[in-house]
DNA sequence: CGCCTGTTTGATCTACCTCAACTGCTGTGG
DNA sequence: CCACAGCAGTTGAGGTAGATCAAACAGGCG
């Protein structure tokens, strides 16, 4: 079941985007099979390591587009080194900037990745002319923008336990949904990400993290299966203590298409 | 020079959207004379006063659309009541989530506010029509969502000082936009923003933004000409102070179309 | 087996928050 | 014209959440 396990190689791999897994949740979701065809022709499929370099912040932005398979972390880096991280993008998730030359930050491979690339400026060019491409596009942006805005207030306003908590919510439903399974007490989440990705998440230390995370364990509202998957055991609790406003918690997953890499 | 002076009776101003002030930045910029006439016809202004509330948090959105003038802050409110700003809007920037009827923040004017506005029903269905519109909105959401991400670091990894530091040069870089004017020291800016504001955007308390703006007063790096009035005497060590990459420090606030000089 | 890397745990330190008092401005009313 | 609320901002003293520094621990792998 983990989502980190080993890809085919890609000679093997299905090259029609008309049977891709991500058809129908990513940026081409909602391109005619015209529009698909010429898609097609222009896209290319590539590979990455963990830890590989996917763009680099600063660097200019020759190609962009879909993660197919794997996780991809967008950071920002201070002079001194400092990282934030601002972006984790699943798979059918969109990277890159469309309309800018230069990154205004760095994406690198979590997991294996595979991704769907597109030459920049054929991208561009295609966008200019398929309506149906470039309205995916503005939904996935607005849905990011809304998440961007969650996590704003997660790094200006939460507790340490709060980010921790808002950070496995977030996963959870992800998970739920992804398993077309009911968000429910019991509910086994994998970690695709260190410590130390985590705590670059939250913009907190790995040490901070780590000691709320044995804090949850220590209260009996997760259990600890390995380092990498966590079992929730009372998903209302850790909800609560997220200080989500309760109204809006929900929201986004339930919007136009249904996807965010990050909440829901 | 204020920006925040009092603005003609809505009567008295003008309805052609052809001699809009805001006509070259605002998501109507690319839509030609002909698509421009149907906006026209559907656009209505309304006047806010300070503090009062333009969308409400998990309120229905019914309308959305531009500032045409002054400025509007972008909140996220906690179960308990702490608030974080995502977004600070001033005149051209659009307001409002379209393709989602639930807003997930609220917006609060700041000054007295004049927006330009739709309803949502009738700007969404204009919006699948006007492929122009839907690509300035395109441009201005990615512009937005580099804003969020630059944000994010910021009060994922700042200092207060950095955070000070950083909260005065986007106003700088603003201001000489506006003004056309290089960026240089001396540069005279003007906070539209109480404390607490100031405070809500940075994720920090009134005290903490107090204490670190007397200190850079004490360091000679601004004057404090009145409580909303400031300028700053050196540039290059308040950019210095922020930690931003200065390769990538002047992407985000001129966006796409308007593009700014640097400082170092 | 020992090495390397990621994680946990412990002890201390500090930047920022909290609580509280004080300042200075603006408007209001006698 | 002064008195005096009322509010935004500043300053001070002390407390604390989370950072930092350091050491122990666990698992994978040659």
């Amino acid at each position: 079941m983990d989502r980190t396990s080993v890809l085919p190689p890609l000679r093997a791999v299905q090259q029609r985007c008309s049977d891709c897994k991500i058809r129908h949740r990513a940026v081409c979701s909602l391109s005619g099979p015209q529009e698909l065809a010429e898609l097609d022709r222009i896209k290319f499929y590539r590979d990455f390591d963990p830890g590989q370099e996917i763009v680099g912040e600063g660097e200019p932005i020759d190609s962009l587009g879909s993660v197919v398979d794997g996780v991809v972390a967008l950071h920002k880096t201070l002079e001194d080194g400092r990282r934030q991280m601002v972006g984790l993008m699943f798979a059918s998730d969109f990277i890159g900037r469309p309309l800018r030359a230069i990154a205004p930050y760095d994406a690198i491979a979590v997991t294996k990745v595979r991704m769907c690339l597109f030459r920049r400026s054929k991208f561009e060019e295609v966008l200019s002319r398929q309506s149906s491409l470039e309205h995916r596009l503005l939904e996935m942006m607005l849905d990011e923008l809304d998440c961007a805005r969650d996590w704003m207030v997660l790094l200006g306003r939460k507790t340490a336990q709060e980010r921790l908590a808002s950070f496995l919510m977030i996963l959870s439903r992800r998970s739920a949904r992804l398993d077309k399974q009911p968000l429910m007490d019991g509910i086994r989440i994998e970690i695709p990400l260190t410590r130390e990705a985590i705590a670059e998440y939250l913009g907190l230390t790995i040490e901070t993290v780590s000691r709320q995370l044995t804090k949850l364990r220590k209260e009996g509202l997760i259990v600890m299966e390995d380092q990498r998957h966590i079992r929730i055991m009372n998903l209302a609790r850790l909800a609560a203590i997220t200080q989500d406003d309760p109204r809006a918690a929900d929201e986004y997953d339930g919007n136009s298409t249904g996807n965010t890499g990050l909440i829901g």
